[in-house]
DNA sequence: GCAGACTTGGAAAACGTTTTCCTGGAGGTC
DNA sequence: GACCTCCAGGAAAACGTTTTCCAAGTCTGC
């Protein structure tokens, strides 16, 4: 193992003069000398310990980068634009996955600050138990007490950075352009109800449907995933339009209704929500409510690594989009 | 920023003492005074520093993985089956994607080897051009040297443990399959020719139906992904059956006959390959070989931190599966 | 030529752990 | 009771960088 001290022999410099020239110092090194360390460095493949050099700087170029799941394109998405901006500004990624799991969430946050990363991610909805929560806000403060910067994709229930996707007001949206169509008898797809975000998603599209005037829908909770949506359409039944609040739940919902012979958009419209660019190619093309999911992780990053500020909520609103699962009653 | 110096301190305990309790070492330490320093630890929020620790151990508890693209299912799928061995095993996982620029999979490399990480695990295809693959396999021996463990899963060229998929005979088997259903005219909807594994699934292709005595089918090239597939089939004419060297091509195959009004698999069949997860609620089903990725991400893992044994390759063999988008001529 | 201001190079003190020795005492054996 | 072995605890030397001082030039302006 080759170290700064063995090229700095080699070099015939000191070890002060060979880490200036070889780890970006703002000192000027000669020309000469600088020649000679470059020359000894790559002669002898020196490759900086990064370990030492946290040590002694005291801060790292990672950042941590929690997410629930990978396979998920949701968090895919948002871990791809955080990822793009992170490379762009020479930070490495570390990631960590929860599948779902609040305490997980927590350990991984312990385990980033003990590896004094420069920022951390938190991407994915809050849970509605406080408990949890309480405690993981607990993690943060004592990370960002020793100069941690931390931002949330989801709830903005941390006090941190936080991008936030206007669930409610999406889904209120999209429950107003479906009654528009002329629909009048819907079922929910509701995620599970300690989830936060499918949570405040059901809340909008119900929430808007009343002050329509229109019948409460039928709720129906399944998991987060198409395995739950598939499940929870499975008992579908009288209405007119299914609202799944994930598009990942609604292909499980096209399944279900494939496998039981009930014609989308025909028998029954669909919508989901997120807009999942792997799922654009879907027969019949999902209507949704469209969120920017790589600029919301990019923004993410940004405001993380943004010393200026802090606690910022920024809201990003969804965009509904009627493609050919959803059709007009007339 | 509490060190584990303070925390001896107020425990009234020497350091070493304090390390021995907080960071698992052989030797044993009295109850009485390892039950002060845990409380002081949780008192003070001591959070160990990694850099130090990995500094003095000279091993760090991190793998690094690079990928092509962290938003296409295949690499997802991989890089999750790798990720809960890695969380098992305690270990931090650190994500970089090249989006297929072999230099920039050199870099990370050389950035992996400066963080003194566990173990590299190189996920992807490599590519025809000898010299970018020379110099990554320099840059990878000279992290080997030092004690690191590499591991790949694509074509076994860099000397490392490698978990192969076995994409020649896959697609032979396809295409045997497909040749069975009565298809005489095909078209191969192949991916960039530099890069080696959908090369090596065009050739096993291609070699069957020559073995079959069939006619030589119409090989289209295009970039590796859904676009490379719809572009390419545009062009496709006069055949019976398509092979999409991946599945996410085949989509985009599959989205260009709609748009033209050829029906699948009434006027043309398709078949792709890998059998991604995500894509199973497609419609048509679609045929493919499949791979199992994710243990062959669990696999990767498994054989670099698995020292007895080094340069092992693992081959991993595709299982035709044949479904609604390709039907039988007669 | 000379005082002052920059510049360039080096010695050495951090940074926060782990781990190798030491030391002293407790327990066992004859 | 003397000897030996074992074991818990501590002092201090690594680990490989960065960075703060210092010293010694080299300019600049007069």
């Amino acid at each position: 193992m080759v170290t700064l001290e063995d090229v700095a022999r080699h070099a015939g410099v000191s070890l002060a003069t060979a880490s200036r020239v070889l780890n970006g110092s703002t000192r000027q090194v000669g020309a000469s000398l600088r020649a000679k360390v470059e020359l000894s460095a790559s002669e002898l493949g020196y490759r900086t310990n990064v370990a030492a050099q946290t040590l002694a700087r005291g801060a790292s170029n990672v950042i941590g980068l929690v997410v629930h799941d990978l396979i998920d394109p949701y968090f895919a998405a948002i871990a791809d634009g955080a990822m793009r901006v992170a490379e762009g500004q020479g930070l490495m990624v570390m990631i960590g996955t929860t599948h779902r799991d609040p305490s997980r969430e927590i350990a991984y946050v312990s385990t980033l600050n003990a590896q004094r990363v420069r920022a951390v991610l938190l991407v994915g909805s809050r849970v509605a138990d406080p408990e949890p929560t309480r405690r993981l806000r607990e993690e943060l403060d004592r990370y960002r007490e020793t100069g941690g910067r931390v931002a949330c994709v989801g709830q903005d229930l941390l006090g941190t950075d936080t991008v936030v996707p206007d669930n409610r007001a999406g889904a209120a949206a999209l429950a107003r352009a479906l009654a528009g169509l002329g629909h009048r008898n819907f079922a929910v797809l509701a995620g599970p109800d300690w989830l936060l975000s499918p949570r405040d998603r059901v809340t909008g599209f119900v929430g808007a449907l009343r002050e329509l005037g229109l019948p409460e829908p039928l709720v129906l909770y399944g998991s987060f995933d198409r395995e739950g949506g598939y499940a929870a359409a499975t008992q579908v039944t009288g209405v007119t339009c299914v609202f799944a609040v994930t598009d990942v739940m609604a292909v499980g919902a096209l399944a279900s209704f494939r496998d039981r012979g009930i014609r989308v958009p025909e028998d029954v419209s669909v919508a989901g929500f997120d807009d999942i660019f792997t799922l654009r190619d879907l027969v019949p093309a999902l209507s949704t409510v469209r969120l920017p999911l790589p600029d919301m992780g990019v923004r993410a990053v940004e405001l993380a690594m943004d010393t200026t500020g802090d606690g910022r909520a920024e809201v990003v609103a969804g965009e509904v989009i009627l493609r050919e699962s959803t059709r007009g009653l007339d």
